[in-house]
DNA sequence: CGCGCTCGTTGCGCCAGGACAAAGACCCTG
DNA sequence: CAGGGTCTTTGTCCTGGCGCAACGAGCGCG
């Protein structure tokens, strides 16, 4: 497919083990699809004939309880697989990926997994670890959620998202993409309000600057001691 | 090895696309071992040089946090692969496996798992289903745990006991592994004590039968009402 | 068969944090 | 630059469920 920037997506670690002629079988698949923000690439429950990439931009991946109460699953960052379902043994796809920033995906019918996995193991170990790592996270986020209050959750999504997701500047590291109080409720399991008060909080303390979906980490140890020690 | 029955293993789905030489190849790498209730597979932190399979028994997962509160990760049933550590890109254990009754594993040197995938394309794909369900499940128990409020996530903890370990007898479904009360608190996020009063409600409305260890379903049905529903 | 240990039950007080409410602050649009 | 929508802040109240404490019950062991 013309358009698809060749360099950025060879230099993947998904695709660390792939020759160039592999590579090229595989991108002669795929499509490339812009995606703006607010907009989302597919919706829970639909059913999933495609998995994706995402090659810029960011997405937050939401799931709906019956109940209609909306949790972030995870943050898609440039570089990750998503829409994973089939390979999962799914038939739909278990959440929404919406667009947090302005953002680029290439995608694949769900067929050609199975058919280029068969030609090339290491695809198979790359995405294995990949989807180790989010299994990892996952189990983390369980313990933090069932032994730890509310702040240090809190200060553990931050730090998680300034390490993926941040950009040093003269002030200190911003989250490189429009995040609300919201968004770090759903992440975190609490609600608006809460985090709300925690970052004025912390704003009062130094430790961070907040803004409209916007948010600034002035005193990345002091949050780090925070998250994890008792005192604050 | 001597003493591994053959056919339960080939009977297993992550084996389901191997010839008979190909598992047998596998089966020439593995040992064999046992586990007496109460005992460790292996340690949390220690180095993975190993991973396992379950032949029989149950075991369940425990990682603890630097404040010494445990929780449960999840539950190991047979038929499971576990310290897959090294396949997920970590050089030590995240977690320890317990056994929760007399149990067999079965456990190869971690260079065999990239020996095998690369011959066998088969056993990365279903390995990377089996990884994909529990990351599933992960993602169902961090929503529970950030929408729902206890007793409907003891709810939903127990169901799935009986879902993976339930043994149909006549007064109802049986729990085919002891496990306590602080068991089902460190699942589900929550205190012995909380667990305690809510199976003693349960037990006066009829839908379960408690005892030392042991936990009976009398009413399935009602308690996936309670789980799902708003109302008790 | 009685002693001790582990596991389970239950009562009570307290507080983190959720629910509700209302008023700013910022941004886009016409 | 006025108006409306969205995001954020902050106050007040209220409650689920945790912490603490003490007792009861089943099980294994000498």
């Amino acid at each position: 497919m013309a358009g698809i920037n060749r360099s950025l997506v060879r230099a993947l670690p998904l695709f660390n083990k792939l020759s160039d002629a592999e590579l090229d079988r595989l991108l002669a698949r795929a499509t490339m699809q812009r995606v703006a923000t607010g907009e989302a690439v597919f919706e829970q429950g639909q059913k999933a004939d495609r998995f994706f990439l995402l090659l810029h931009g960011r997405l937050k991946v939401t799931q709906v309880t019956a109940d209609g109460q909306q949790i972030i699953v995870r943050m898609v960052h440039p570089g990750d697989i998503f829409g994973f379902a089939k390979a999962l043994q799914r038939d739909d796809y278990p959440g929404t990926p919406t667009a947090s920033a302005e953002s680029v995906v290439i995608c694949w019918p769900t067929e050609v997994w199975g058919q280029f996995v068969e030609q090339n193991p290491h695809l198979a170990v790359n995405a294995m670890q990949s989807i180790g790592q989010r299994l990892q996270e996952a189990h983390t986020r369980i313990r933090e959620m069932a032994t730890e209050e509310v702040e240090h959750r809190v200060a553990h999504a931050v730090l998680r998202l300034i390490e993926q997701a941040g950009k040093t500047e003269s002030a200190g590291i911003r989250i490189d993409f429009p995040i609300s109080r919201q968004d770090i409720a759903e992440m975190t399991g609490t609600t608006l309000h809460s985090v709300s008060r925690i970052l004025s909080a912390w704003e009062t303390k130094g430790l961070v600057e907040g803004g409209r979906q916007k948010l600034l980490v002035r005193d990345a140890a002091s949050l780090r001691l925070l998250a994890e020690g008792e005192a604050g």
